[in-house]
DNA sequence: GAAAATGTTATCAT
DNA sequence: TATGATAACATTTT
């Protein structure tokens, strides 16, 4: 199954805790981006995420690994007939594969390359400079603003869907036109769903939580949904006309 | 079997 | 130049 929202990559870190220490004594995968040989002999310093990034940081360089929609991965197990985009074996005997995702190199130092503040899963995460960030774009919409990365990084199409939902508001807002309590409940919704979303995702009941992502009927009015694809990102939106309001 | 979809980035076009 | 559309990537489900 696919890895690709912010919640999904915290698990991945905490199913990976172990690699942090460990040497790296071989490395492989279909990836042009690193030659897998430099990565050799080299000791995991520490396992991150920031929104949909994964990042292996090592003494030389860090490894930033995207899984774009249908990226996933496996700890000391194979799928079946697939090759890994990229393989790492530790020290200890220890495997991880990462299989369609897409793979940086970065050579800066991860903190003035990341703004952890902007990252919904972050104990860094600041909802006031989200909320300024917000003021600052009021044209944006609803629905673009929580999939803007910079803003809300991690959120992806289904939180954005389920945020709007729950706070009642249209995806196509401008955000500017907000009164100041939707925005604040905006920002604080992106990151508590976020949350639910990770309880949920563990316990493999994230779907049957769903209330409006590829929902037919709102569960509150009991209308139809309407579905379009909105905003500059052009994706997919589920909402009800009846009880989210449009502000403009 | 075609189409769509939890996403991003590079390239082409306007 | 800048903005926007399109393609590319890759996998599973409908």
């Amino acid at each position: 199954m696919p890895v690709p929202e912010g919640p999904s990559l915290v698990i991945l870190k905490e199913e990976t805790a172990r690699f942090v220490g460990q040497q790296i004594v071989d490395a492989g995968g279909n990836m042009r981006a690193i030659d897998p040989a430099r990565l050799r002999g080299q000791t995991i310093v520490s396992l991150r995420t920031w929104g949909k990034h994964f990042l292996i940081e090592l003494p030389t360089m860090a490894i930033r690994v995207h899984f774009l929609l249908f990226g996933t991965y496996r700890v000391n197990e194979e799928r079946e007939g697939k090759v890994p985009r990229l393989w790492l074996r530790t020290a200890e005997g220890d495997l991880l594969n990462l299989y369609a995702c897409a793979i940086r190199e970065i050579d800066t130092d991860l903190d003035s390359q990341y703004d952890w503040s902007a990252d919904v899963m972050s104990d860094a995460w600041d909802p006031k400079g989200a909320r300024k960030k917000l003021r600052a774009c009021p044209d944006m919409l609803a629905c673009d603003a929580l999939l803007d990365q910079d803003i809300f990084s991690g959120v992806g199409n289904i939180i954005k869907n389920e945020v709007l939902f729950r706070i009642r508001v249209h995806p196509a807002s401008t955000v500017g036109a907000l009164p100041a309590p939707k925005l604040r409940a905006l920002v604080e919704e992106a990151r508590q769903y976020s949350f639910d979303f990770l309880g949920w995702k563990k316990q493999y009941v994230l779907k049957q939580h769903w209330l409006a992502h590829a929902k037919k009927i709102c569960p509150r009015c009991d209308i139809p949904f309407k579905k379009a694809h909105l905003g500059r990102t052009n994706r997919r939106s589920f909402f009800c006309e009846n009880c989210q309001k449009r502000y403009n």
